[in-house]
DNA sequence: AACTCGGGGAC
DNA sequence: GTCCCAGAGTT
């Protein structure tokens, strides 16, 4: 049996809960720094930037991209180093890539004006269902659909619907439910009232119901059922990578060897200290596997000499356990354009990885509490 | 349809 | 530990 709009949207009273939605939104809504004005530049930027991310945790970074790219010509004549540092700790790192090529092409295709029609918005990199519909109906007014997790989460306590919301076609209907209901009037608090009721009101767990705004057009909580919903089927957990990795000096210790890391997959472009998957057993092995690797990768003769620290870093899908050293390079063939001997004062111009931004940190304390011991 | 792609905060 | 977050691209 095929679950329709039609079928949950019929006899659903909109206008009223466009009213009471709206009314809530625009009282008790975050006056959050995206929201001081309708820039479709600054608010293409914070959706982006909250993709999968939560907004305490894009504040900071929001104002200071804004901060460095006030524009679209300014963010589409910046190089891609200066992005990824930019964009450094936030994850997801092909967002502002992409984000990149798109205001580029904003720039040379739509005169560096943010296009307004949906398909040739939508068609840009980076540019999802989501994204089209939340800048669009905030930044320009359109009556488009706008559905995340929150909104998922809330249309499915609001109509009851047990479908699984991690299946696609799950998303499709509630898109289609999201397009039927919107405010033509104001999509704009229309979308982000739903957003912002799943964020501090119908929360994953123990919602907040006798605060709702809209409790009494949900089904979920007539029947006492919210915490039964969403329904959602879980992924499978993600494998563990020992690794070894090094910060390795150069003889006088004045610089540290960087790698960049591939331009595709995990991290891509972003530098690190060279670190291996780590196949064998003991220590005196694993100090060993990581010097031949090194040196049958990028003809390096390293010399590990201490060890550093422990770093776990877990990621959606997987999790790193690294054990790092220091060492020395005593020599290198030939430095490239992935792989050089950068100033310590200049390693925090590169983007790192956030595992990397620790080992780092450990090992600038451990210099320091050489020297002050002499 | 299933995987890949970060990192952190709430519980 | 688990969940999941203002998702999109790739296979």
């Amino acid at each position: 049996m095929k679950e329709t709009a039609s079928k949950h949207v019929e006899n659903f009273p909109i206008h009223s809960f466009q009213r009471a939605l709206i009314d809530w939104f625009k009282t008790e809504g975050r006056d959050l720094p995206w929201r001081k004005d309708r820039d479709p530049y600054k608010v293409w930027v914070s959706e982006v930037m909250l993709q999968q991310t939560r907004v305490d945790t894009v504040i900071p970074y929001f104002h200071n991209f804004l901060e460095r790219f006030p524009t679209i010509d300014d963010l589409a004549s910046a190089d891609e180093q200066t992005l990824l540092k930019a964009w450094e700790g936030l994850g997801y790192y092909s967002r502002v890539k992409n984000l990149h090529a798109a205001v580029k092409e904003v720039k040379s295709r739509y005169g560096g004006v943010v296009p307004k029609d949906k398909e040739a918005f939508s068609q840009l990199k980076g540019v999802g269902p989501y994204t089209t519909g939340a800048v669009l109906s905030i930044a320009y007014g359109l009556p488009l659909p706008a559905v995340d997790g929150n909104v998922m989460r809330v249309l499915s306590r609001i109509f009851l619907i047990e479908e699984d919301i991690s299946k696609g076609r799950t998303k499709k209907l509630f898109e289609e439910i999201a397009q039927r209901i919107v405010s033509v009037d104001d999509p704009s608090s229309f979308n982000q009232g739903l957003m912002e009721l799943g964020a501090l009101i119908c929360k994953p767990t123990n919602p907040a119901c006798l605060l709702c705004p809209v409790k009494d057009f949900c089904i979920a909580y007539e029947r006492g059922r919210e915490k039964d919903l969403p329904v959602k089927t879980k992924g499978k957990k993600g494998k563990t990578i020992q690794m070894t990795a090094a910060v390795l000096q150069s003889t006088d210790g004045a610089k540290v060897l960087l790698r960049k890391r591939p331009s595709k997959g995990l991290l891509a472009d972003l530098w690190e200290f060279p670190g291996e998957e780590q196949t064998g057993g003991d220590f005196t092995n694993m100090l060993t596997e990581y010097e031949q690797t090194l040196l049958k990768k990028h003809q390096i003769t390293a010399n590990l000499t201490e060890p550093l620290c422990h770093v776990e870093h877990v990621f959606s899908h997987l999790t790193w356990k690294i054990n790092a050293f220091v060492g020395v390079v005593d020599r290198i063939m030939k430095e490239t354009a992935e792989l050089k001997m950068v100033a310590i004062d200049e390693i925090e111009h590169y983007p790192l990885p956030v595992p990397h931004q620790k080992i780092w940190k450990q090992y600038v304390l451990r210099r320091e509490t050489e020297e002050s011991d002499g």
